[in-house]
This record gives structure tokens, C-alpha cells and sequence, in this order.
DNA sequence: AGGGCGAGCCAC
DNA sequence: AAACGTGGCTCGCCCT
């Protein structure tokens, strides 16, 4: 099928398409690009949909034009005005490229991308490419095949036409997409996401400095380590091994990264190995055994090593020289962000990896602001527990409130270990723990553990009803909501236990969870307003974290806004806890 | 050779 | 009897 369209290649023909476009209620948005990274690709089309037809603004035609730089201000101005809506699929790369060659933020994003995982609800299963959801909403084929093409030189008519029909797509999709979010009462829960967009972009554009020198030299520490504990455990492993060399202790000689390798040396060694040789199940024999505590050593060399190497220094970008990761705004099923290329969303708490994250130039500071408690808060406000709410509202130490009644003693008397304790049922709470596991977890019998939940299920006994009632409704009802109302659809076997159970403890912590990433996504809308025209940019976020580059001058100021802005949204959403949030002012990411 | 998968481990 | 949620990354291993 062909779409019609027509090629605007001076300020002329801009202008009239953008006067034309600009009365319409919505448009079709897409872009082509030579590379996916705005800093060294280049916007070649933007292609702009109405339902009468295409407009392809090709940008390498008319950079002569006298008219282009008015018409591309009139251009620039549609695209930030709320109106025309602007229908884009993962708006968030063309609104890159836009921005950093237009120097302009898109307003009124409808994104089909997000719309659509919102209608699929966390189903991982369902595809959300243009072509799949043409195809399931759409019932019609849009072909991908000049995707990758070369968009740098001349065009040829099935690049056109491919890029025309992109857009145009775009209009219809936007039509049925509105109805199922409607039907499925997700309105705010969409607008939520799609006010996002334009801060993610920004948080990608910006991303995130690490110092590489820094970084090399803790590489080579670990490495050098790593090296060291790698000889002593091949000549540990090989004791028992016929001598392979005159000179010289034996050695295994094996792969100390292979399981069944590390299990054959140890089992030579008679040593009595649990099921797997999983850190945790080596813990209890590292005491017994040195070679089980150097391979424990070893391993953490080396995840250190290959998780968080050179690998990293491989993602900074060569035009800006930071790090600018992708940030897959519905990551999980619960509505979280996933990160990748690289995740820094991981970036272990060791100070020696922390510390390489910094403001830049380095005069800039960085304003580390985080949500304290805030799903145990969430869980407070769901449940209505009276207890857990007033130990928030009280402003008391919750973990040391659930200590004392646990161990029924009184505030403080409560010793470090008894709150540290308490701390981990809290959290286990929160992920549906089971008995089983919290005595895995804390070295009590099963009959301990049961008991010690029965107690903290009788000192909050709302939450435990809450959390009974989540659990059944997710089997019930297949589904969950959080509070901007995402829905998180849940498809298991009724007839396998395990999967119910599953479902069960989806049950409980999606809400939470969910819940969370809508706080977080809420403050960032807020942000994009409340950081304007200052020097802070958003460098990174983890789950209930902000991270805020800015200019020393600027910091304390900057620091009460996020504050400030992160604790208005989460009162948004919870009415009877208070929400607090924990911000500090740090040249480096370390606390 | 390269994809898929599970184990292991990092973050929240 | 009951195995705490969400991700990403890297590795070895197995398959085609």
C-alpha cells in the first residue's frame, strides 16, 4: 500500500506544512537517522503525519535556504506546543535527536510504544515493535526493511515510502490504542508516562560522568589481586594432582570460572559439597576449608573484574565523554525502569566503584537524594495498618519498633542485631516471604521462623489481612493495580502449586513496587518544571534515587528543590504516611 | 561461529 | 509444605 507524501525540501514548504499541521488535534511523528547516538549520528528526516498525508522534511536538502531558519523556528515551535499532540513510536529517540539538533523539547507526547506495554500490562511475552502492534491493532503490515538502510546519501523511493508510512501508521494506531487505555482505565496512569518521556531524554542526553583514570586504576588493583588469588587456588585445588612440571607445586590447571570443574578439584579434595557451589551454600565451609574461602575471595575478584571493567570504559561516549546509558522507561512488568549499555543501575556500593562517578567539570557537585522506606510506607498506606502508620508518623525508627514487639522488649533495649533483623522481615515482607525462606535467610528453624511471623502478622495484623487479600485477588482476578492505576496482568497454570504461589507473591509486591516507579516517574515530571532554567541536570535514577548533577553554587538550592519535589509526589499517592526523602550534596557517587 | 540458557551476582 | 519481588551482565556450556 502506498502512502502519500510529499518531500519538503525548502523553508518555503516548511512553513506551509507546518501552518497546515499545526491545526490539526494530533500528528504522526517519526524521524530517520544515520546512527542510533545523537552525539555522533546525524538527523537526516522528520517526517510529520496528518490524516490527509505525509510531510518528509529531508534536513540535508535545504541547509542554504534564506527561509530555513525562520521556517525552522516555526518548525521548532509546533513541536514544543502541546498541540498538535505528537504521536511517536519510543518518542523518546526521535525527541533525542530533535532536541539535540533543534535544541527543542517535544510537548504533547503520545507514545504507541508506551501505550501499548501499558495496554499489554507487563505480558513480556507480546512484541511492541511498530510492526507488531501495526499488526495487532491495525490488522495491517508495516514493513521494517529499510530500517537499517543507508539514510546518509540520496534517497530512493521505497526509503521514502517506508519512512512516510511510519508516521502516517502512527495516527490510526494512536485511535485504537486511546480506546483500549480507556476501557482499561489507565488514562493517568499513560499520562504519567508519557510526561516522563521528555525527562528520560534529558537524563540520556545529559548521562552520567565517570572518571576513566579512576576507574583504570581500581581495575588494575582488582586485577592484580585476582591474579594472586588465581595462582593460590589452582595450586590449593591441585594438591592431590600428580605433578605436571619438575619445578614447581602442582596445580588443577583447570577453569576456576566452570562449575563442574570447581566441583570435580573440590571433590578431589574430599571435601563434602553441598548441591551447588553457590557462594552461599560455600559460606558455612569457608571456615573449615581455606581453599572454599579463597574461591569465595576469587569469585568476588572477578565478578568485580568482568561485571564492572573495562568493559564500562568501552560506553563512554567519545564526543561528551560520559556515560550515556539507555533507560528503558517500563522495564519491568511493575512498571520499574530497566537499564542497559551499561546499567548504572547496578554500579556496586563499594566506595572504590562509587567513588569514579563525579560531577564535571569538576567544579559541578552532585546532589544524591533517595526515598526513605518508601515501600514499606507504600505497604503502611495500603494496608491502613494503625501500627506501621503511626510508627512513620511518629517519626520513630521502624525497624526498632518492629524489634521491640517481635522480641517483646522495649525500644531501646533493642540491640543492632535484633534491628538488623527486624530489617530483613520488614523487607521480606514487602517480596511475600515465606517461612522457608526466612529461616534460610536467618539461620532460625522453620518453627522459629513461623513463629517469629506469627508474631509480626499479631503486632501488625492489618497488613497481614492486606496482604492476605492482595495475595488472593491476584489469583482471582489475574491482575493487580498500583496507585496511578497500572495494571500488571499475571498468567499462570491454576493447576501448578508453585505458579499460584508465584502469582501469590506477585500479588503482594507488584502494588508495592509498582507504586514506587510511579512516585519516581511523578517526580521527574515534577522536576523537568522545578529544574529549568538552573544548572542541574538528572545524571542517573535508581528506583528511589535521584541523582542531580549542579553547580556548586547551586547545590543547596538545588538539593531542597529535589527534595522538595520528590516528596510532593510522593503525597500524590500516599495520604496517610508521610513521605521523606534523605538528600546529600557529594562531589563523588558515594555516601 | 553464534544463539539460547542457566548460574552467579550486582542494584533496588 | 510452604523456595521473597524487579531488573542486567558475564560466564560456561550446550546446541545447531
Amino acid at each position: 500500500m502506498n502512502t502519500h507524501y510529499q518531500l519538503v525540501t525548502n523553508g518555503e514548504e516548511l512553513r506551509r506544512a507546518v501552518d497546515d499541521l499545526s491545526t490539526k488535534h494530533a500528528i504522526g511523528l517519526d524521524t530517520e537517522t544515520t546512527d542510533l547516538d545523537p552525539y555522533t549520528a546525524r538527523l537526516r528526516l522528520i517526517q510529520l503525519a496528518s490524516p490527509e498525508g505525509v510531510r518528509i522534511v529531508d534536513l540535508h536538502r535545504f541547509n542554504e535556504d534564506v527561509k530555513r531558519s525562520e521556517a525552522l523556528a516555526s518548525l521548532r515551535q509546533m513541536l514544543a506546543a502541546p498541540r498538535p499532540i505528537k504521536i511517536a513510536h519510543n518518542a523518546k529517540f526521535d525527541a533525542k535527536f530533535i532536541k539535540h539538533n533543534l535544541g527543542v523539547d517535544i510537548g504533547g507526547v503520545f507514545d504507541t510504544l508506551l501505550a501499548s506495554q501499558l495496554v499489554s500490562a507487563g505480558d513480556i511475552e507480546q512484541r511492541h515493535g511498530l510492526e507488531a502492534i501495526a499488526g495487532r491493532y491495525l490488522n495491517e503490515a508495516v514493513d521494517k526493511s529499510e530500517r537499517l538502510s543507508n539514510w546518509e546519501f540520496e534517497l530512493s523511493e521505497a526509503q521514502l515510502q517506508y519512512a512516510a508510512r511510519d508516521a502516517a501508521v502512527l495516527i490510526p494506531l494512536r485511535d485504537k490504542l486511546i480506546e483500549r487505555i480507556k476501557s482499561l482505565d489507565l488514562v493517568q496512569c499513560a499520562q504519567l508516562e508519557f510526561e516522563c518521556v521528555m525527562p528520560v531524554v534529558d537524563l540520556e542526553l545529559a548521562g552520567f560522568y565517570m572518571k576513566k583514570e579512576r576507574w583504570l586504576e581500581q581495575l588494575a588493583i582488582v586485577e592484580k589481586k585476582r591474579a594472586e588469588l588465581a595462582n593460590e587456588l589452582q595450586e590449593m585445588l591441585g594438591e592431590g594432582v600428580a605433578q605436571a612440571s619438575l619445578f614447581g607445586p602442582p596445580r588443577a590447571n583447570i577453569n576456576l570460572d566452570s562449575q563442574p570443574q570447581v566441583t570435580e578439584a573440590l571433590n578431589r579434595l574430599g571435601i563434602p559439597l553441598p548441591d551447588s557451589t553457590r557462594n552461599w551454600k560455600l559460606q558455612p565451609l569457608a571456615a573449615q576449608y581455606p581453599v572454599v574461602a579463597k574461591l569465595l575471595e576469587y569469585r568476588t575478584m572477578q565478578k568485580a573484574l568482568t561485571s564492572y571493567g573495562a568493559n564500562m570504559v568501552e560506553f563512554i561516549n567519545p564526543t561528551t565523554g560520559r556515560l550515556h546509558a539507555d533507560f528503558r522507561q517500563i522495564g519491568a512488568p511493575t512498571g520499574r525502569f530497566a537499564c542497559t549499555n551499561p546499567n548504572i543501575q547496578q554500579v556496586p556500593h563499594a566506595v572504590e566503584y562509587r567513588r569514579c562517578f563525579m560531577g564535571h567539570p569538576e567544579k559541578r557537585r552532585l546532589v544524591i537524594a533517595d526515598y526513605s522506606q518508601i515501600e514499606l510506607r507504600i505497604l503502611a498506606e495500603f494496608s491502613g495498618d494503625q501500627a506501621f502508620i503511626d510508627a512513620f508518623n511518629s517519626g520513630a525508627d521502624l525497624h526498632r519498633v518492629t524489634a521491640a514487639q517481635v522480641f517483646n522488649v522495649s525500644q531501646d533495649q533493642v540491640t543492632k542485631e535484633q534491628r538488623d533483623f527486624a530489617k530483613r522481615l520488614n523487607f521480606g515482607v514487602v517480596y511475600g516471604i515465606g517461612a522457608q525462606r526466612f529461616s534460610m535467610m536467618t539461620g532460625l528453624s522453620v518453627t522459629e521462623a513461623e513463629d517469629v511471623l506469627r508474631r509480626y502478622f499479631t503486632t501488625y495484623h492489618s497488613l497481614d489481612a492486606y496482604l492476605r487479600e492482595s495475595a488472593n485477588r491476584a489469583v482471582s482476578e489475574k491482575q493487580a493495580r498500583t496507585a496511578s492505576g497500572r495494571l500488571v496482568r499475571f498468567n499462570f497454570d491454576a493447576s501448578d502449586r508453585q505458579q499460584i504461589s508465584m502469582t501469590q507473591r506477585n500479588g503482594k509486591n507488584a502494588p508495592i513496587q509498582g507504586t514506587s516507579a510511579d512516585i519516581l516517574k511523578r517526580a521527574l515530571r515534577l522536576l523537568r518544571d522545578d529544574l529549568r532554567d538552573t544548572s542541574a541536570k538528572i545524571v542517573n535514577i535508581i528506583h528511589d534515587e535521584i541523582v542531580v548533577e549542579v553547580d556548586e553554587s547551586e547545590a543547596e538550592s538545588i538539593a531542597e528543590k529535589v527534595e522538595r519535589a520528590m516528596c510532593v509526589a510522593g503525597e500524590e499517592y500516599l495520604r496517610t504516611v508521610p513521605v521523606k526523602v534523605e538528600s546529600q550534596i557529594a562531589c563523588e557517587w558515594a555516601k
